[in-house]
RNA sequence: GGUCUUGUAGCUCAACUGGAUAGAGCAGCUGCCUUCUAAGCAGCAGGUUUCAGGUUCGAGUCCUGACAGGAUCACCA
């Protein structure tokens, strides 16, 4: 890209000057640049204390020469003065129309990066098949998108992928609840969707077990094993919790039928596999229906099913290079100590597979699917350790990529009410939720004038930008590593730091353009007026915080960033006329800016996977 | 208990990676639509950045220790 930042034409001079004053090297990246807090006067900063020791120099004598040079190499500056440790300049009008046309010049991707040839894949969603998505899903799914978009912004080539978790004991438990209670419904029968029928499936399950156990725990065998097994004078209600699992592998029937299944399906039962087939295949179109309406998309799909025996050969082989090593009882392990990780279990005594085994498996396979040179997980953080696990293992392993593994480790949803826990109802479904935020949005757009003339389809476009767009931004404006509290009744809100807040500064921008002549050139002497120097600055800033988002897997970045145009823009909006404007010069000059903050706002939002209306 | 992680306004979040007087929104109060979309703008109020030390020109940010949440420490996935 040709285009420079103010800050990268400030470092790099800033660091030929100290070669050519001092003969140092100091890299330009590593140039402390600020920009300066509004009530004092000037546009950014040079932070000068590092280097007064180092060079034996007064602020005042360093900033001097600086700002002198600075000036000699076409950075035109109003005005320049070293101010406690600080080199404080405020550039002149002919530098900010400089670099706002050069901006215009690109266009909208002007803050797009140059492709790095690098290919990266990132895993993102990878549910499990017996229940819907909800809001921990969302959370995973958006910012994955938005990561992915990001990534390729910045040049990359991304393939998104999700490994579905479509195997194992709770399928098989909606499956045996499904064929003891079900009478043969179908989502079609039914008109349920068909995740939510499968799930509808699995919670009968829970709630068949649990009344098992419940009557099991009165009955004699229930007595004695609890006097059995009970801790020094533990009571019922502390044991029977306890011993919950352990009564599911050992006494249960139900769920003996359900290992059943499971082995059943392991060996290849064809009945067993037909109908694991059919109800997964429900669950996926559900899926489908709820990632069109979230409106993403995946380049290829993993199934547990085929990769959950991946692994083993690989584990095998690390055993005879004495990367792993067997206990007596044959099962195999990897020794991480040398990470300050423990010892970790790769092979059962029985030489099943277990996690991590897969996941050694899928990332190698991965590998020779896509040949990528950046794998990215956005698994919730639950699993750091986990992941700590897998990199050091690979690593271990001595494959090359090990290094470029990552873990776009997100927090837990909570909500206000606390933890959602399903046993307790308080998990929020993604489809509702999706249907709810809509909704929302179109009470309050329907009164708008600005739809009068649109069709309902037209009409029914905009709620749904306007609400998903709502419900999208509030998850990924807060920082994905930290944990966040979901309240519903604030995720629709359409006011203050919320998408339909940056979609009405689009809209507003969208209608100067109609009602305007095209403009093409910027007016050679134009005084900027402050809020339009801010523009541009946030304009100018835009693809370091791209590019920030896309190194440190944070979109919340971009969330903030395209923020700060929208307010800024509404107050400039709200302070001068723009078509009305007091000369052609202004006119003209806002025109041109005003159309580049509005591409630049639309590149931001659909970086987060959120759609502009035209009008709202 | 070990390891990791978080703690900023009543609430939800920021703070350009160590810079100047810690900023937004929500909730509360007050103004601004005959004028480019009021889903907007302006203002008031709200803070000992959990606490105690340390590092230095300078700390919400780095280090140590306490306190308080959370995660994890399975031959579960």
């Amino acid at each position: 890209m040709s285009y420079k930042t103010n800050t990268l034409l400030l470092r790099e001079a800033t660091s030929t000057f100290f070669k050519q004053q001092y003969d140092a090297s100091i890299e330009a990246q590593s140039v402390n640049i600020k920009t300066i807090p509004d009530d004092i006067e000037g546009d950014y900063s040079i932070v000068l204390f590092p280097y007064l020791k180092r060079f034996g120099v007064t602020p005042q004598d360093l900033g001097d020469k600086l700002a002198e040079y600075i000036q000699s190499q076409g950075i035109q500056c109003a005005k320049i003065e070293v101010v406690k440790g600080f080199l404080n300049l405020t550039f002149a009008d002919a530098f900010w129309r400089n670099q706002l046309a050069q901006i215009t010049e690109i266009g909208e991707d002007y803050a797009k990066g140059d492709s790095t040839g690098k290919k990266v894949v990132i895993e993102f969603c990878s549910p499990n098949t017996n229940k819907p998505l909800h809001l921990g899903h969302i959370r995973n799914i958006l910012i994955g998108w938005s990561m992915s978009e990001i990534l390729a912004y910045t040049g990359n080539d991304v393939k998104k992928v999700q490994i579905i978790n479509d195997r194992g004991i709770a399928i098989c438990k909606s499956i045996l609840a499904w064929q003891q209670e079900g009478n043969g419904e179908t989502p079609d029968s039914s008109g349920v969707k068909g995740d939510h029928l499968v799930g509808k499936y699995y919670v009968m399950f829970e709630k068949l077990f649990k009344k098992e156990y419940a009557d099991w725990q009165e009955s004699d065998a229930g007595e004695a094993t609890y006097s059995e097994n009970q801790k020094e004078n533990e009571k019922k209600e502390h044991f029977f919790p306890r011993y919950k699992n352990t009564y599911f592998n050992t006494h249960s029937p139900i769920g003996k039928k359900a290992k059943e299944l499971l082995l059943a399906w392991e060996s290849g039962d064809t009945e067993v596999v037909g109908l694991w087939q059919k109800m997964n295949g429900w669950v996926y179109e559900g899926f489908d229906e709820t990632y069109d309406a979230l409106g993403v998309s995946f380049d290829k799909l993993y199934y547990e099913s085929d990769t959950y025996l991946l692994g083993k050969d690989i584990i095998a082989k690390g055993l005879t290079d004495g990367v792993f090593y067997q206990k007596e009882d044959n099962s195999t392990w990897v020794d991480l100590e040398h990470k300050g990780l423990d010892q970790k279990l790769v092979l059962r005594s029985d030489g099943t597979s277990v996690y991590i085994t897969q996941d050694i498996g899928t990332a190698i396979e991965r590998h020779k699917d896509f040949g990528f040179d950046q794998m990215i997980y956005v698994v919730g953080n639950e699993q750091d350790y986990h992941f700590q696990a897998l990199f050091a293992t690979m690593d271990k392993l001595e494959v090359p990529y090990a290094k470029n593994m990552h873990h776009l480790s997100y927090g837990m949803v909570d909500l206000p009410s606390g933890k959602m826990k399903s046993r307790e109802g308080t998990v929020v479904d993604a489809d509702d939720l999706v249907k709810e935020v809509i909704s929302v949005a179109e009470d309050s757009a329907k009164e708008s004038q600005f739809l009068a003339d649109f069709s309902a389809d037209e009409k029914s476009e905009v709620y749904r930008n306007i609400g998903l767009g709502a419900l999208k931004y509030f998850i990924l404006k807060v920082n994905a590593k930290k944990r966040m509290t979901f309240d519903p009744s604030q995720s629709v809100d359409m006011h203050g730091v919320t998408a339909p807040y940056i979609q009405n500064a689009y809209v507003r921008i969208q209608a100067i353009l109609t009602k305007s002549e095209d403009v093409k050139n910027l007016p050679e002497n134009y005084s900027w007026q402050p809020q339009e120097k801010k523009l541009i600055s946030l304009l100018d800033h835009f693809n370091v915080v791209i590019s920030h988002a896309a190194q440190q897997l944070d979109p919340s970045l971009v969330a903030h960033h395209v923020y700060d145009f929208a307010k800024e823009y509404h107050r400039f909006y709200n302070d001068h006329k723009i078509l009305g404007a007091e000369s052609p010069e202004a006119m003209n000059a806002r025109l041109m800016l005003s159309r580049q903050v509005g591409l630049a706002i639309k590149v931001g939002m659909r970086l987060l996977g959120i759609s502009m209306p035209q009008r709202m």
